[in-house]
DNA sequence: TTGTCAAGGGCGAATGTTCGTTCTACGTTG
DNA sequence: CAACGTAGAACGAACATTCGCCCTTGACAA
């Protein structure tokens, strides 16, 4: 019985600190503010959560684990266009559309953090990398076939992609309301390939 | 006789703070760490700025208004490629090559801030809007001469180009090597231009 | 030249606040 | 009644900011 309500409470904490690390960063919230937000007191929550930094920690590392699984996805199902490679790791019909901007504003600040964190910008890292190798493995497969430049190193346009996705992130964590199929179109018109739909 | 010492002890503290600021971001930094940066005490630094917030303010302030000018670059000297404009905005060969990282940096933080301080939002999104349109001339003048499809609105490729840049401004960041040559090289390949250098 | 004085700039200890964290006592539940 | 969770007061540390004092400087009078 402890053992499902452990991890309920410890979701309870960590989405409350998400909205409000969103809302306000992780530095500028404040303990109370986390307090408040989850509807408990500092005894309860220092009982799952030894600090502040576990918390950010945790949630830093969700946010991370979000994105992998974003370009995991396409290394699962690749898509048959590259410029699709956006709209599958933006999720444009991905469930909780209202998540989506807190995801890209949640991510800003994990970047920013990551620049003073060694443990969080690995991991970073490693996320950023393992992207390009994915991304990296598709566009190898468009230059067998012909559909890119042979020349150039498949991590250089895997590069572009992936830069492609975290610029459209911080439109979209800025304005909130950044199309994805806009910019898709954008892409299209860039790489000079007729839309088909 | 004090005009142009107030000026430079100003800029003494600026500078200090944003060094401060890119190591440790702007709500971990303490005015503490600030005043020995600067190697001033509190009394002196507190008649130059009202408080803390005034500082991060007008560093933030000089952070977009060095983004601002760099895409303003844009507007007066036309780049004849598209794929030159990253080049220009990135300033492959501009001076000190030891401040892109910290720029970098710095902006990353900006964008962090901007998401919990509607006065430095409104300010950013200026310099977005300034960036769109400044780019999307240069796309519609493409558009005419044929070297893009017609049927885009001029904005959607600005927003992916500026996108591009914002993307490579985190990669540079995080990395910190990241090399503009290899990356344009990656947009030459994606948009299926013989590379003319 | 020398002495005086007013003002500006700087210092750093002091202040009150707020922070993250701990601790003890209390309720609830099996 | 034990065991577990929770509350909320309490704590020391660290924070941003202020304040009164001191040193330097330059103008001017003697």
């Amino acid at each position: 019985m402890p053992k499902e309500h452990l991890e309920a409470r410890r979701r309870q904490i960590l989405d409350a600190a998400r909205r409000c690390f969103v809302r306000n960063g992780f530095h500028a919230t404040s303990m109370q503010d986390v307090l408040t937000e989850a509807e408990l007191s500092a005894g309860a929550v220092y009982r799952y959560f030894k600090s502040k930094d576990d918390i950010i920690a945790a949630i830093a590392s969700e946010a991370l684990a979000e994105v992998a699984a974003a370009f995991g996805a396409d290394a699962a199902a690749p898509p048959p266009d590259l410029d699709d490679v956006v709209d599958l790791v933006l999720g444009v019909e991905r469930p909780p559309l209202s998540r989506s901007r807190e995801s890209a504003q949640l991510l800003v600040q994990v970047w920013a953090e990551a620049l003073r964190s060694p443990s969080l910008s690995a991991r970073l890292k490693e996320v950023m990398a393992e992207a390009r190798g994915v991304i990296g493995g598709l566009v190898a497969r468009h230059q067998e076939r012909g559909r890119l430049p042979a020349g150039v190193p498949p991590e250089h346009v895997a590069d572009v992609l992936t830069a492609l996705v975290d610029g459209f992130l911080v439109r979209r964590a800025v304005f909130g309301d950044a199309d994805p199929v806009a910019f898709r179109n954008g892409i299209r018109a860039l790489m000079s390939v007729p839309a088909s739909r």
